[in-house]
DNA sequence: GCCGTTTTCGGCCCGACTGTTTTCAGTCG
């Protein structure tokens, strides 16, 4: 999967040509690239089809750029343009403050090419030296190369909603306290619920702006403010988490939510869906000439576009905006739609809870039933059950169902599946079970060919009802193996075997791209914690976030049938 | 360099802020 090479050179293109003071290439370049990077499909299979002028933003000449990268693996004409500026991009533009203009600069008159370059320079007092840059600029330099040399690293979905909820709550019951009326929402791709966030927006209408500044820059968990206005605050959380706070006029918060909550790719299409009907679209709202014609509320926005409400989860320029307009967007899964979750663990294996509380747990959480699948596996650590235990443990279920009432706890089991797909539990040890999950727990480095056979086999077995996290990665630490999905779709359907959106936060597996052909290609899928404790139980919703940005409809989730009918869906091993 | 229910040529998303300037360019979101 070439995709995010091709995507780091196209990006690296239109630094260059900006550096040149180039018109109009740059963003050309760049929304190429935002387009092959968050492509479902390997580029190569794009390519091999002959496809690539068909993406959105690509034409002739960057088509054929593209062909050459994935052919040769390098790129002739950025070779080229990095020869007549060679310096680290990177690394200089992620100083705050810097782009590539100015990089530009910094290299023609004082030859700065890295960070360390520049931050010589700057000690040095020539920075101020250059016409067009001063003190200040010099000033800005030092005091934020340092984060520029620590990479800021984008955290979990699973990290930064709580945060963002918590800070959020704060700032409401703290404008409450002082009789104050204050809408605080979060913005950003944390709203959007992309699996990883670079920052916190946090967007707010107050009478009072200053004393909620006040607030929210003396929140104890702040450990550095890097500004602080009546419009806008930011600071950074003693967990590295960066946090803006802006705050809006009651009658722009629709509009203003919108535009901070992106994506940009959206808010573009929006802006030129308004244009197009004589409308100007800004975070101050939706104007014919000076007079505002909405702005108050979202709804409100899309409605005078012609639009259906598009959620927050669908604005990636993925073509709903043209959906919405055509009245044609899919009903997207509740989140309170999900019955129960088919994949959790307790004391019988690695889990924390017994079977009682987990199905108390799931009781609360307004389930119908919850199946308990817990490893059945010789994998040490794990504490996994064989057939015996599974036997001790069926009896205790048959119990718990006849005393506790509300909830069905189905039996299950988690099996691995081995290097050549065969299941860790036979069908005799399986028999009795509601529902098995099969999942890779170990022998990850195998070729394509071989994980996609791996998995296919397993779905062949006949024994398990569930692939769970098909990929196997975990965000930010392992990369997931390498499978054929259209021949794993073919097989899920044809077998009737579910796939798992395993809803884990550092997992989320199926991805929201990867869930999102699945269910295109024709398959069923699961929405599941995979959980340890009775907390984990509410990571639910992340699960079913992905499932939402990948335009999943409740039918397309077992987990919304009601018990008896999923019952009937599951296939006995 | 891309793209078209106003266009196959002539446009290309919007606004705030900052620091540098004598009216604006660069950066950021």
């Amino acid at each position: 999967m070439k995709n995010e090479l091709v995507a780091k050179i196209l990006n690296e293109i239109a630094d260059m040509l900006e550096m040149q003071a180039v018109q109009f290439k740059p963003a050309a370049y760049r929304r190429a690239a935002r387009t092959i990077e968050s492509l479902a499909e390997p580029i190569e299979d794009v390519y091999a089809k002959g496809k690539l002028e068909e993406l959105p933003g690509v034409g002739a000449a960057i088509a054929k750029k593209v062909a050459e990268i994935i052919e040769t693996g390098s790129l002739k004409y950025h070779q080229e343009l990095k020869a007549k500026t060679p310096v680290d991009l990177e690394g200089l533009l992620a100083v705050e403050g810097i782009g590539p203009k100015t990089v530009s600069l910094l290299y023609k008159r004082v030859g700065v090419r890295s960070l360390d370059d520049l931050e010589r320079a700057a000690s040095q007092h020539k920075i101020r030296e250059i016409k067009g840059l001063g003190p200040k600029t010099e000033e800005n330099i030092l005091s934020s190369i340092e984060l520029a040399k620590r990479r800021k690293e984008r955290v979990t979905l699973g990290t930064a909603l709580p945060v963002a909820e918590r800070i959020c709550e704060n700032l409401r019951a703290e404008a409450r306290s002082r009789g104050a009326t204050c809408t605080v929402e979060a913005a950003g791709s944390l709203r959007r619920m992309r699996e990883s966030i670079g920052d916190i927006d946090i967007l707010a209408t107050t009478q009072n702006p200053s004393g909620l500044s006040d607030s929210f820059t003396r929140m104890s968990d702040v450990r550095k403010v890097l500004e602080k206005g009546e419009t806008r605050s930011s600071v950074i959380l003693t967990n590295n988490l960066q946090v803006d706070l802006r705050v809006v006029q009651e009658g722009s918060f629709g509009s203003a939510l919108m535009y901070f909550t992106g994506s940009k790719d959206h808010n573009i299409a929006m802006r030129k869906l308004a244009i197009a009907k004589g409308l100007k679209l800004s975070e101050y709202g939706l104007f014919r000439g000076d007079q505002q014609v909405a702005g108050r509320t979202e709804d409100e926005v899309y409605a005078k576009l012609g639009l259906e409400y598009i959620p927050p989860e669908l604005r990636e320029d993925h073509g709903e905006v043209a959906a919405a307009q055509d009245h044609t967007l899919p009903e997207i899964v509740p989140y309170d739609a999900i019955r129960g979750d088919l994949q959790t663990h307790t004391k019988w294996s690695d889990g924390v809870n017994t079977i009682e509380e987990m199905a108390q747990a799931a009781k609360t959480m307004g389930y119908e039933y919850v199946a308990i699948t817990d490893h059945y596996s010789t994998i040490p650590v794990v504490n996994g059950l064989n057939e015996h235990r599974l036997r001790e443990q069926a009896k205790e279920i048959d119990k718990l169902n006849e005393k506790i009432d509300g909830i069905r706890i189905l039996k299950g089991a988690e099996v691995d599946i081995a290097a050549d797909g065969t299941p860790s539990a036979d069908k005799a040890a399986l028999r009795g079970l509601d529902v098995v999950v099969g999942s890779v727990h170990g022998t990850f480095k195998q070729t394509k060919k071989e994980m996609t056979q791996r998995l296919i086999a397993a779905m062949e077995s006949g024994l398990v009802s569930i692939i769970g996290h098909p990929t196997s990665r975990k965000i930010n630490k392992k990369n997931p193996c390498e499978m054929d999905f259209d021949e794993l779709f073919d097989a899920s359907k044809r077998t009737g075997t579910y796939l798992e959106i395993n809803a884990s936060p550092e997992r989320l597996d199926l991805s929201d791209t990867n869930a999102g052909l699945a269910v295109k290609a024709g398959c069923k899928l699961t929405v599941n914690t995979d959980a340890h404790d009775t907390e984990e139980l509410r990571n639910i919703r992340f699960g079913v976030a992905m499932a939402r940005r990948a335009w999943v409809r409740k039918t397309d989730v077992i987990n919304t049938m009601p018990l008896r009918e999923l019952i009937k869906t599951l296939r006995k091993p």
